[in-house]
DNA sequence: CCTATTAACATACGCCTCGTATGCCAATTG
DNA sequence: CAATTGGCATACGAGGCGTATGTTAATAGG
């Protein structure tokens, strides 16, 4: 049997993610234990440099995980809506609230870009973004948004707005008062981006 | 004399910062090692431990000076402007200009965060937000600015847009014209905080 | 079917870094 | 001038990380 063997090692693979998931999303990368958490996933440091390299390699494939399903899930909101202009405000929307989660946050927003640099640059991390990129790009051709403007980078500003907008709900004290203020702030913002009709 | 002690002292903490500084800024937080940076300033841990209990008081140090560079170079470019408004988009723009620094990037935007949190809740050192959050409930008395907008909140979302459009000017290959590109989409995105006349 | 090789891990070792406890010296104070 | 305090260095112990080295089990070739 081919099988056994092959789900054995993905298994491992997965477990190492999931358990430094764990680990960097609660006490941080910093704080995490490689000996700590690989055991608790049942194995050792020997395992995880074997598969990842080292700390950093399974910072990226967690992220990785993170970012795919972050993806997922604004492709899947998204999908449904009236016009692409609410399409591209949902889409934005989804991110912020995705992001409130503390584990998202402290991996994807502060420890990654400490440890692995700007999240412009990461490898197999990047499909948020460039969906954003591509819905921009369509709203610019079908004359909605502005024709001045580069899709990228405007994906990217926004992209940082939504993460301070996120932190600043998950850290207030009212979270439901702030996130109103926060997403309204937001989507005043994006007007910016509208050709006036 | 009461003087020569009082100087030695303060001498001492100011070369514990600058050379702190200096190694957060170049191979960042983590990587700095205590002992070579204190030796580097003619010191020891010891000298760091008692003035700044550890690593993260240190780092505190460093950010609260640079956040106060920061704010008096923001408030002397935007104080000669003609408008408010200008004013205001005066000041995001020297902020990304500043913000284009590796020091400033790497210390304030992502070993910061990631050692000591959110941005918004750090004690001495939120200048910068204080005094833009000041010029946007001006705009919004004037009339100049939406009414419905929560002004720190509106700073907030507009400092991670400047900082990512930083950070996407300081990666570029060519930043002359990626700085054009992320300059205008930012000002654009400021565009939907005014109120159409 | 048997052997050789490789891959998937675990173990062991040394280095570096950090935090604390302790010690020393100079400067202030009365 | 003596006592005390504060500024800073030294010394020690505990982890954490990376690498080098096993050990075992699965695959491949004859």
């Amino acid at each position: 049997m081919h099988r056994p063997r092959k789900e054995m090692i993905a298994e491992t693979r997965a477990k190492l993610i999931a358990a430094a998931r764990h680990a960097f999303g609660t006490i941080g990368y910093a704080e995490a234990s490689m000996d700590d958490f690989t055991a608790s996933a049942g194995l050792t440091r020997g395992a995880l440099y074997h598969h990842f390299g080292d700390k950093k390699g399974l910072l990226q494939a967690v992220i990785a995980e993170i970012d795919g399903e972050m993806a997922a899930r604004v492709d899947e909101v998204a999908s449904r809506a009236p016009t692409r202009w609410q399409h591209f405000v949902d889409e934005c929307t989804t991110y912020i609230e995705m992001a409130l989660e503390p584990e998202i946050q402290r991996i994807m927003f502060r420890d990654g870009p400490a440890v692995l640099g700007d999240p412009a640059q990461w490898q197999n991390a990047n499909a948020c973004t460039a969906s954003m990129t591509d819905h921009l790009t369509a709203l610019q051709r079908d004359g909605v948004v502005v024709p001045d403007l580069d899709p990228e980078t405007a994906a990217r500003l926004i992209n940082g707005a939504s993460s301070q907008a996120a932190q600043r709900i998950a850290n207030s004290e009212d979270p439901e008062a702030t996130s109103k203020k926060a997403i309204a702030a937001f989507k005043q913002l994006l007007e910016g981006l509208r050709k006036q009709s």
